[in-house]
This record gives structure tokens, C-alpha cells and sequence, in this order.
RNA sequence: GCCACCUUAGCUCAGUCGGUAGAGCGACGCUCUCGUAAAGCGUAGGUCUGGGGUUCGAUUCCCCAAGGUGGCUCCA
């Protein structure tokens, strides 16, 4: 194996140590580590990297690892520069992220105006090459140095209480404080700060580096302590690498199901409605219903039956069930009728448990599966709804399965089997599952009711059958419901960014709370488990989801217009209207573009609103009795039988497949 | 809920250092009847998000509200 490296032996006594005899490799690294970090150089044996028995650890800028470092150098960088403009602002903690960085610090608001002379500054940093020089201090040492950071202060005191996403210290660790300068040619340090390294040799790596956004954030992540300003950054190996990204995230805009939302005239929010509340447009209302129509009747095959409930109760009902005062922040408030508190509901399974408990149930209906499309109202706080994929009127494909605790597994094991082939029905297959857990530590354990006993064994269940699939198992501690554990289902889209989908919850406390029971077969009164199960969570978010999944381009048994008309001339139209007839007869959703546009102007129109199929008949088609079909992907099949064409996209539409229809491609050269 | 930013025609956006606004697309009308991503000409369309304040005068400056965007916190 090898790596590209550069030199700079001068950087640790360590690497100064080493001779490669080499040029063009910086080594760096502290007491336990050498490192050698390698850009685009020359090529370097690993063999020639290893001397007096030290072993030096190469790290490919690109790599993950190198990349993190490269950030994580970004943020001093970024922390430098803000420094140096405003001397007042004081150093939160600076850890690299996913694709890139942030650095918090307590100074007055800053907006995006103020990032380009921070990265104008930085550039100047980045010039200078000044060196990352990492030095081991004492407690009082670094109590001393970091006296005007008070945060520092606080980390040095808590030695390593602050972390970054992924849960590590990024300031403090290791047993031991370190401090990073940065150092000058002419040996000046031009700034200082308490961390755990590792850097890059010196500021020069960093050559792909931009600021991105501004936001507040919480000193250590906690709403009860002050809000201090971050700065977000994103930092590459190389140039091209930072305009791939940002080429991306470019695409990932136009990708957006709020502007697709707008743009395919799918849905919309009104301000008179209110926030997170969307209206349905009649295309929107299309993909809906397919969906809706399709989760339904897979339900019933799988044994669910399907049931009716209001959108308002008592308030009552959610004390019995808990939600109140477990939930109350996410209700909205009641409702006054003559003295009767009412409430939007929030979920829908105490309503189903009344209807299980409406009369006796004997333990042969076990399971017994309710399921419903139960519009649910949560008053999320005004900052956190976002487009479909947050709302305050939820659609849930919500289902509540009652069991005996013997059946308990099985069901679980049957939904969850349930919810990924829906999943992959729709074309979502990246899947990974979340198993959300009670907090263990004690920290929010009064947010869940039940004995420890009970949730040991359902979250063992849970688990047992989760690693079953053979999917990735992702822990959430902390992240279950007050009532019991769960499997969350995290699906990517196309991007590759994840959303939280399916739920399956395991509840042994509604059953007891609601006083529900079976009789079993020796007679004797038994209280059922319940689970709780919405396959794709909410109907809105699922929507967004599958909007940016095909970037606009449904498959074409959801696509609100499958197929659309396009006359050459105008005196086609007839022609093209008995066409689509033929197909509507069929159930196809068409389309005849009669409009004055040329035919050149309709193809571009249908284009883009990426109906799948496009019917163009003109003279040649009309005398012929056949149409052209043009695809989304702009491949043509042309004077294709009328008949032909009619059973051609029948079929399609029939078939629910996910791919794209496309022109046969040509075969190879048959005759040679 | 918190911080920053944003809101001008149906959409995307100009503009006014305070003197009540403009383009492209779209819509509508007319002409053209055309073979695979934008024909030409014309017309209509705006209490510059809402309310209050400062001012002779506010779309522009200030305050409040609503809605949105990016984060934080939250998310059954």
C-alpha cells in the first residue's frame, strides 16, 4: 500500500525523528501517536514510514478520519478569525460534523452578512501556514491560560463534559489537558485553544474551506443555559471536493418537496390556515389517495380491520390515557363547550381502546388489529414545523394490535415484516431501524410510567426481533414513548439523508390504564399487550419524503397526470382524445394539451412537470393510426400502434413498478 | 419556545440613499397550424405580508404581529 504525503519534518520532535528519507511528508501527531497526513503528492512506500520501531499512523486526508481532522483545524481557523474581529466573543467548543464544522461563541448576534470577512480573514490564516503545535499542561496550567474563556474554564473544571453530535470531546480527553497554538514562521503564537486534537500540521491544509450559516445554539446543548452564536462551516480535502459538495447541496434544493410542492402544484400553506396545516392540492390529493388506497388494502390483507374515529374527545379520555399531563405541551388546548373541555386528539389509540373494550373479547379474536387513517393535531412550537415533513395536523396509517403477552413477539415480528415490504413497495429500501429505549441513566425517567421489569422484557423483545432483519440497529436511548419501547424505521431518499418513518411501539400501560381485557381459555380475565404500529408515520411526511425521493418524478402508478396528450397541430387533438379515452377507460390519469403552445413548448411543459408518459400524434401518427410516445427521460418510441401504445402503458400503470418507463434500447448489432 | 435572516404582480426576482413601483415567466386576447425542452404581438394584474409609530410624505426608518427560511431545543 501506499499514500500521497507531503513533508515538513519540523513539526513534532517526534517526526523530526523519523527520517523517510523521503520529501514532501508532514508528520505530526502527540505522545502516543505519529501521524502522517498525506494530500495530493507524491507517493510514499508505507514501509519507509515505520523507524526505531515507531508506528506511524497514515491518514489520508480524504479519508473519514482526515477529513475530521481537516474540519476540526477548520473550526480553530474559524474561532481564530472571529477572534481577531471581535475580540470580545468568547470560545464555546468547535467539533467537526457531518461534512463539516461549527464553532459556538458567546458574542453579540451575527448574521450571514458578517461570514465573509470571517472567511476573508481565514483565507489570510490559511496563508500564513502557521503551525499546529500541540502542548501537554497541568490543570493550573490551563486554568491559568484559559482565564479569560469562561467556558473553557467550566470544561477544564468538568474535564470533558461538553461533546460534539457524536457524543465525543472534542476540547478535552485522554486523562490529560492539551493546548493547541498556532504558531508563526517566525515562532509568534497567533492563537491558542484548549483541545484534544488532533490538527493538521499546519493551517495550509485547510485549502477547501467555507462558511455556511450562522445560528444560536445552547451551551451544551441545554435550553436551561444561554444561547451562544455558531458559526456552521464546511471543509475538503480538496477544491473539487468542495464544489462537488456544494454541487449537491444545489441539487438537494431542487430536490425540495416544498418547491416541488409549488412547482408540481401538489400542495400548499395558507397563512390564514395557520402553520404546518397543508391543503391538498387536486395533484397532491392524487399521490395521496394512491397511497391511502394501497396501504389500506394491504392492511386488510394482513388481517387489519378498518374502523372510524372523531377528531375531538373529552378531555378525560386522555387522562385515562395518559397523554394527559404526559403529552399535554403537544395538544393543543382545550376546547369550551358549557363548562365540557374538549380536545383535538393527539393519537389515536385511546379511542381504539374503547373500541376493544366496547364488548367483551374473548382471547380467540387475539390479535385483534384496528387500523385507521386518523388525522392527529400537535401544536409543535412555532420554530419546528417544516414544510410536510413537520405539521401540526398529522395523517397517521395508525394501526393498535391487541395480543396476549404469549403473541406479543410474533405480532411485533409481523408488523415490523409488514412495514419494510411497504416500504420497499414505494421504493424506499435504504432502510435502517432506531431502537428508542427508556433513559437508563435517571435522567428523564419520570417521563416513563411502568416498573422496570416491564420494560426490560419489552425492550428486549424489541431488540431480539430488531436484529433479526439483519437491517442496522441504531440505539436510541432516551427515545422511547412514555409507555414503552419502540422500533423506529429510518429510511433514506435519494440523497442519502434519513426521516423518521415507520414506529412500532410496544405498550404495556394503555391495556392496564383503560382496564382492558380478554377472557382467556380457561376462563380466567386477562389483560392484553397492545402495539402500536404506523407503517409510514405520518401520510404528510411520507409524502415530502417520496416527493424528494424521485425528485418530483412519481413512479408511474403515482403520478397524478400518467400520460399526456400532444398534438403536433391543433387538428390532431380529436385524434389524440380518443386515444386518451381508450387509456382513461383503462383508469389511466391523461391529459390532453390543447393549449395555442407550439408542440415544442408542450413537450418542455410536461417535461416539467416529468409525466411519464408524453403522446404525440401528428400527421405521420394520425395517417398511420399509431402515436409517438415520448418518455421523462427524453427517449422517443415512434409510430407505435394505437392499440399497442394503449396496452403498453395499461400494463405500466398496472404493474405499480417503481422504475421509469423508457424507450427499448437498441440491440447490439445483430447481424455483425 | 430561542437566535439570525427573509416577505415587492400567480411564480422568480429588480428597484426606491424617504417623493406610492419594474422585468421575465405565467394568465388572458389576437395572429401563426407547426414532429420531440420556450413562435410573434398585445392586454390585464400590485393598499410593496398585516397593524402601529416617526415624518409634510413610509414599500423604504423604528416597534409589534403573522407567515417563511436556516439552526438550537423539542418531536408518541
Amino acid at each position: 500500500m501506499s499514500i500521497n504525503v507531503v513533508v515538513n519534518r519540523e513539526t513534532t520532535p517526534e517526526a523530526r525523528a523519523v527520517d523517510t528519507g523521503t520529501t514532501g511528508l508532514d508528520l505530526f501527531g502527540d505522545d502516543r501517536s505519529i501521524v502522517a497526513m498525506a494530500v495530493n503528492g507524491t507517493t510514499v512506500d508505507l514501509a519507509t514510514l515505520v523507524k526505531d520501531g515507531d508506528q506511524i499512523s497514515p491518514v489520508l486526508m480524504t479519508s473519514p478520519e482526515g477529513l475530521s481532522i481537516v474540519r476540526h483545524s477548520a473550526a480553530h481557523v474559524t474561532a481564530q478569525a472571529v477572534q481577531e474581529i471581535y475580540p470580545e466573543a468568547k470560545l464555546g467548543i468547535g467539533p467537526p460534523i457531518v461534512d463539516g464544522f461549527y464553532y459556538d461563541f458567546q458574542m453579540a448576534p451575527i448574521g450571514p452578512d458578517e461570514l465573509g470577512a470571517i472567511e476573508k480573514k481565514m483565507q489570510a490564516i490559511i496563508k500564513e501556514r502557521q503551525r499546529f503545535v500541540r502542548r501537554v499542561v497541568s490543570d493550573q496550567e490551563a486554568l491559568h491560560e484559559e482565564a479569560n474563556e469562561p467556558f473553557k474554564l467550566e470544561l477544564i473544571h468538568d474535564k470533558g463534559g461538553a461533546s460534539a453530535d457524536d457524543g465525543s470531546s472534542v476540547e478535552v480527553g485522554g486523562g490529560e489537558l492539551t493546548i493547541y497554538d498556532n504558531v508563526r514562521r517566525n515562532g509568534d503564537v497567533a492563537w491558542k485553544d484548549l483541545c484534544r486534537g488532533p490538527h493538521v500540521p499546519h493551517t495550509g491544509y485547510i485549502n477547501a474551506v467555507a462558511l455556511t450559516r450562522t445560528s444560536a445554539a445552547y451551551w451544551r446543548g441545554d435550553q436551561r443555559n444561554q444561547q451562544l452564536q455558531r458559526i456552521y462551516g464546511t471543509a475538503w480535502a480538496t477544491r473539487d471536493d468542495l464544489k462537488d459538495y456544494q454541487h449537491r447541496m444545489e441539487e438537494a434544493a431542487k430536490r425540495d418537496h416544498r418547491k416541488l410542492g409549488a412547482e408540481l402544484d401538489l400542495f400548499s400553506f395558507h397563512e390564514h390556515v395557520g402553520s404546518g396545516l397543508p391543503l391538498v392540492h387536486p395533484k397532491g390529493g392524487v399521490i395521496k389517495r394512491e397511497m391511502e388506497d394501497y396501504v389500506r388494502a394491504r392492511h386488510i390483507a394482513e388481517g387489519f380491520q378498518y374502523v372510524g374515529t372523531p377528531h375531538i374527545a373529552k378531555e378525560d379520555l386522555f387522562y385515562t390515557s395518559g397523554h394527559l399531563p404526559y403529552y399535554a405541551e403537544g395538544m393543543f388546548p382545550p376546547l369550551d363547550d358549557d363548562g365540557q373541555a374538549y380536545r383535538l386528539k393527539a393519537m389515536n389509540c385511546p379511542m381504539h381502546n374503547l373500541i376493544f373494550s366496547s364488548r367483551g373479547r374473548s382471547y380467540r379474536e387475539l390479535p385483534l388489529r384496528f387500523f385507521e387513517f386518523g388525522t392527529v393535531y400537535r401544536n409543535e412550537k412555532s420554530g419546528v414545523v417544516q414544510g410536510l415533513t413537520r405539521v401540526r395536523s398529522i395523517t397517521q396509517d395508525d394501526s393498535h394490535s391487541y395480543c396476549t403477552p404469549e403473541q406479543a413477539p410474533d405480532e411485533v415480528r409481523h408488523l415490523l415484516r409488514f412495514v419494510l415490504s411497504l416500504l420497499r413497495d414505494f421504493g424506499m429500501t435504504d432502510i435502517v431501524l432506531e431502537l428508542s429505549t427508556r433513559d437508563e441513566d435517571g435522567k428523564k425517567k419520570d417521563k416513563f410510567i411502568g416498573s422496570d421489569e416491564q420494560w426490560a422484557k419489552a425492550t428486549k423483545i424489541l431488540s431480539e426481533i430488531a436484529d433479526e432483519t439483519g437491517l442496522k440497529v441504531v440505539d436510541d436511548p432516551g427515545g422511547a414513548a412514555y409507555y414503552g419501547p419502540k422500533i423506529s424505521v429510518q429510511a433514506s431518499d435519494a440523497i442519502g439523508r434519513t426521516w423518521q418513518m415507520s414506529t412500532i411501539q410496544y405498550d404495556f400501560n394503555q391495556p392496564e390504564r383503560f382496564g382492558l381485557e380478554y377472557v382467556a381459555s380457561d376462563g380466567s380475565h386477562q389483560q392484553p399487550v397492545m402495539i402500536h404500529s404506523a407503517k409510514f408515520g405520518s401520510i404528510e411526511r411520507f409524502m415530502g419524503v417520496l416527493i424528494e425521493h424521485y425528485a418530483g418524478a412519481f413512479p408511474v402508478w403515482l403520478a397524478p397526470v400518467q400520460v399526456v396528450g400532444i398534438p403536433v397541430a391543433s387538428s390532431f387533438n380529436a385524434y389524440l382524445a380518443d386515444v386518451l379515452g381508450k387509456l382513461e377507460a383503462h383508469g389511466v390519469r391523461t391529459e390532453l394539451d390543447a393549449s395555442d403552445d407550439r408542440m415544442q413548448k408542450k413537450i418542455r411543459n410536461a417535461q416539467k412537470q416529468k409525466i411519464p408518459f408524453m403522446l404525440i400524434v401528428g400527421e405521420q401518427d394520425a395517417e398511420a393510426g399509431s402515436v409517438s410516445f415520448r418518455f421523462r427521460d427524453g427517449s422517443q418510441r415512434n409510430g407505435v400502434p394505437i392499440e399497442e401504445a394503449v396496452e403498453f402503458v395499461r400494463d405500466w400503470v398496472a404493474s405499480r413498478r417503481n422504475d421509469d418507463p423508457k424507450a427499448p434500447t437498441e440491440s447490439p448489432d445483430p447481424v455483425a
